[in-house]
RNA sequence: GCCGGGAUGGCGGAAUUGGUAGACGCAGCGGACUUAAAAUCCGCUUCCCACUUGUGGGAGUGCCGGUUCGAGUCCGGCUCCCGGCACCA
């Protein structure tokens, strides 16, 4: 295949736009775009696969450049992290070192690519400039009582020795390196999230450029749940034992109570069979824990709050520690669980709602066997039942959420040090402010995790002086979850060079909300909520003006190689560079912009790159054979034959396709849209006509998002003065959208008989008699009734026959 | 199990509001150019049947049924695939 010059022609462009500065961000923006790609792990080994939210971000940004935006495209680096300590682990090179590497790469390589991100506003999160403000916010949670610490049973990875968030673990396995989580009882820093669960639910309806299916995921995983706090008096204690329940309408039913083996109450149990029994259950992890059965009788007893019932306190392994209060009140007859429970421990089943079930009925009904509440439906029984233990000061109506507080404390060198001393006399102290960023040290390190943070052994770092009392004091040995640094990214490029705050509250004016946030969906209930969260505290501080960051978001799908996602792990990846050796950039771009839907997943292929290349070159040969023909700047035109009008409509056709298909992110279907106009060119005969060069022109100007270097190179080729991105988006004739004459189908039945020519707009009475005309049409109407005629105007006739 | 999303030629996919199913690309077939090949350009290309060989007929968007003059599109029931959650009380 002979191929254009395309990497002459890129590295050309390239370098002329970085001398041109096109692609810095005007400082005080007029109208607004800012268009977000998720930053990046810079991860050394960029290949094909990470490509394509930066492919779809950059057209984006170029055509709405193009539409007149003061377009903010940013880009940094998610440089914390543990692959960073694997690499140091592994060769002996300083975490930092290998990431300024790796960032260094990744940053040529999206500049091979055409991208066209300001790169003066680059932030990298491991920078102190960065994390010193990370740091801050913090702070500034622990100041608003939104970070705190509790011992509590946490995740824990012994593959990567940390532990993790809830939204780090998958399917019972780190999110990272798949290990299987354990459990261990630790004191770790929490970020608060639960206190803005219902308003970062109740602010999803306000997303309406988000996909519905991120909705649902953060709406899931926020779990909501409306129901009833109850509290089971202890017997012979001034305790309680409250459990959460969506059934209070089946407190009558209730023949156990059940706890966790987490619950406090063990904990002033001293039966060692009890204990032990507690214990081995802690240990087990969850994925192992799910779906078993088993317990042991405490021997306490609880009292039925309604019914003064005496009621026996059961330890279990079903119970979920981490959801409601640890305990639940067991109602064998109306839930599966509790049923199988009672089944095997021979406790009795009392029926209370009217139903017929094998095993437990868990549907609603009418109460019976419920004192003055029987022959109430469920749901106003539940209503009244909470009216009235409220009444008595035994609970009531109350809602539960799935959600759990954000863990942050991580055991791991390479992330933000939490910015808190631990002083013997004063207790935990934040470091003032004046005092970040606590720098994290470089001398030698051993990063060996061991469960412990690596810093706890720095004494240099460890060791420092209580910033209330002055007396000797320790630093908090642990580092922040590397989504603390994410979760304000997009704020920092707005202000990135500012030395007193994180960002000035009039830049964030300026740029906010983000109008485009274009990423992955698997973080749909990670970063994605991270970064609302971090939003409305920042707006409850005054410190932004909105409390959602981003009004639209796009998930964009995988890029595949044999069916798998491509990782240098499964030896499957595309190398960024090689390729762009043999190809270059426009040629990847058009091959992921076309091939498939940009949601979808695509399967990367060489022949989808032939397809790529082919087009591409068909429309530099046209160009290149035809460049006296073609003006830069086409005066108005008007069609002087019909051959001439058909393609001057085709064209502006193409136009309209191509605009309406770029609003709505449909890449695939604008390319495939210009591919039929360059046939269409490629069939028309008569070369020098008008019409054949306008029609190049306008191709070039459609191209320019999608094949930045090869419209650029092509215009320079006509003779046009500067850049594409700098003109504005080229417009349609709408008085050349239609053509005059279009093709009428004729219906029998509903069934396709025949075909007629006639003018746009023409009458039934028209259409009908020329479709009467047609012979076929004839033949099958022959001897039969017309018993109905439906006609859409422009579009068909269809005779209804008897 | 629950909650989403999906299923269209040999393949990736298109069809904006119920109105010509299969745009565009790949692969394949045929032709032109060439000493030849590659590249390029042009044409054909859902399947089945018929013959007069370019025309006619039939079937067809996972399966079964419905609504409608007309269904890939709407409704009901199912099958399979993908994703999320998963003892959430």
């Amino acid at each position: 295949m002979s191929h254009y010059p395309a990497s002459t022609i890129e590295s050309k462009w390239q370098k002329r736009w970085e001398e041109s500065g096109l692609f810095r961000t005007k400082e005080k923006p007029k109208r607004k775009y800012y268009n977000l790609v998720m930053f990046a792990y810079p991860s050394g080994d960029l290949h094909m696969g990470h490509c394509k939210n930066y492919v779809i971000g950059d057209a984006i940004t170029r055509y709405k450049r193009r539409q007149g935006y003061d377009v903010l495209h940013p880009f940094g680096w998610d440089a914390f992290g543990l692959p960073a300590e694997n690499a140091a682990i592994q060769r002996g090179i300083h975490p930092k070192e290998w990431t300024f590497q790796n960032i260094e790469i990744s940053r040529q390589g999206l500049k091979r690519l055409g991208i066209s991100y300001d790169w003066d506003r680059e932030v990298i999160t491991c920078l102190p400039d960065y994390y010193r403000w990370t740091q801050w916010m913090f702070l500034l949670l622990y100041k608003n009582g939104l970070a705190y610490r509790k011992e509590a049973y946490v995740n824990f990875c012994p593959g990567c020795q940390t532990v993790l968030a809830n939204e780090q673990v998958e399917e019972g396995r780190c999110y990272r390196c798949q290990t299987l989580i354990t459990k261990r009882r630790l004191t770790q820093w929490f970020f608060k999230i639960t206190a803005y669960a219902e308003r970062l639910l109740r602010d999803i309806d306000r997303l309406e450029g988000w996909p519905e299916s991120v909705k649902i995921m953060q709406r899931n995983w926020i779990g909501r749940s409306e129901g009833c706090l109850i509290k089971f008096p202890i017997v012979g204690d001034d305790e309680e034992l409250s459990v959460f329940t969506t059934r209070a309408d089946t407190i009558y039913g209730v023949t156990f109570m059940a706890v966790a083996p987490e619950h406090p109450l063990i904990d002033r149990i001293s039966d060692p069979k009890i204990t032990k029994f507690a214990e081995r259950v802690r240990a087990t992890p969850d994925y192992l824990r799910a779906g078993g059965k088993d317990g042991i009788k405490t021997g306490l007893f609880a009292q039925n709050p309604l019914t003064g019932e005496r009621i026996p306190i059961w330890v279990t392994d079903y119970v979920l520690a981490t959801y409601g209060t640890g305990a639940v009140m067991g109602v064998p007859a109306h839930d599966e669980r509790d049923y199988e429970f009672a089944r095997l421990k021979g406790l009795p089943i009392r029926k209370v709602i009217e139903g017929d079930a094998e095993g437990a009925y868990t549907g609603e009904g009418r109460m019976i066997n419920s004192g003055p509440f029987t022959g109430m439906d469920s749901e106003s029984g539940r209503k009244a039942i909470a009216r009235k233990l409220k009444e008595i000061g035994m609970g009531g109506a109350t809602v539960e959420y799935r959600l759990r507080d954000w863990l942050i404390s991580r055991q791991r060198y390479w992330g933000a040090p939490i910015p808190m001393i631990h002083c013997p006399s004063c207790g935990i102290v934040p470091v003032p402010e004046a005092d970040l960023p606590v720098l994290l040290p470089e001398g030698k390190i051993d990063f060996l995790p061991k469960g412990r943070s690596p810093l706890e052994a720095c004494s240099e770092f460890i060791t420092t002086t209580c910033p209330k009392c002055g007396g000797e004091a320790k630093r908090d040995p642990d580092t922040m979850d590397t989504f603390v640094c994410s979760s304000w990214y997009f704020l920092r490029y707005l202000d990135p060079r500012n030395d007193k705050e994180f960002c000035a509250y009039d830049r964030a004016k300026d740029w906010l909300p983000i109008d485009q946030y274009i990423g992955g969906i698997e973080h749909a209930t990670g970063h994605l909520i991270y970064f609302r969260f971090l939003t409305k505290v920042l707006y409850d501080q005054g410190l932004i003006p909105v409390d959602e960051p981003a009004l639209n978001l796009f998930t964009q799908g995988m890029i595949l190689k044999n069916g798998e996602k491509m990782s240098a792990s499964r030896g499957n990846t595309v190398p960024l560079n090689r390729f762009l050796d043999e190809h270059g950039a426009d040629v990847a771009r058009i091959n992921i912009l076309f091939a498939a839907p940009p949601e979808n997943d695509m399967e990367w292929t060489d022949e989808g790159v032939i397809g790529a290349e082919r087009f591409l070159n068909r429309v530099y040969r046209l160009v290149s054979e035809n460049k006296d023909r073609i003006p830069a700047e086409p005066s108005e035109y008007q069609p002087d034959s019909e051959r001439a009008k058909e393609l001057y409509i085709a064209v502006n056709q193409t136009i309209k396709k191509v605009t309406d298909d770029l609003d709505r992110f449909k890449f695939n279907t604008a390319v495939a849209a210009i591919m039929e106009l360059v046939n269409r060119i490629y069939l028309y005969p008569e070369k020098d006509d008008p019409v054949f060069g306008i029609a190049i022109n306008r191709v070039i100007h459609l191209l320019s998002p999608l094949a930045p270097h090869l419209a650029d190179e092509l215009w320079s080729m006509i003779g046009g003065e500067g850049f594409l991105i700098e003109k504005g988006w080229i417009g349609y004739d709408p008085d050349f959208l239609e053509t005059e004459l279009r093709t009428y189908v004729v219906q029998i039945n509903g069934r396709l008989r025949g075909k007629v020519e006639a003018r746009k707009g023409a009458d039934e009475e028209t259409i009908r008699n020329l479709a009467l005309k047609d012979p076929k049409v004839k033949r099958f109407i022959t001897g039969k009734e017309i018993v109905k005629t439906i006609f859409v105007p422009d579009k068909l006739i269809n005779f209804v026959l008897r």
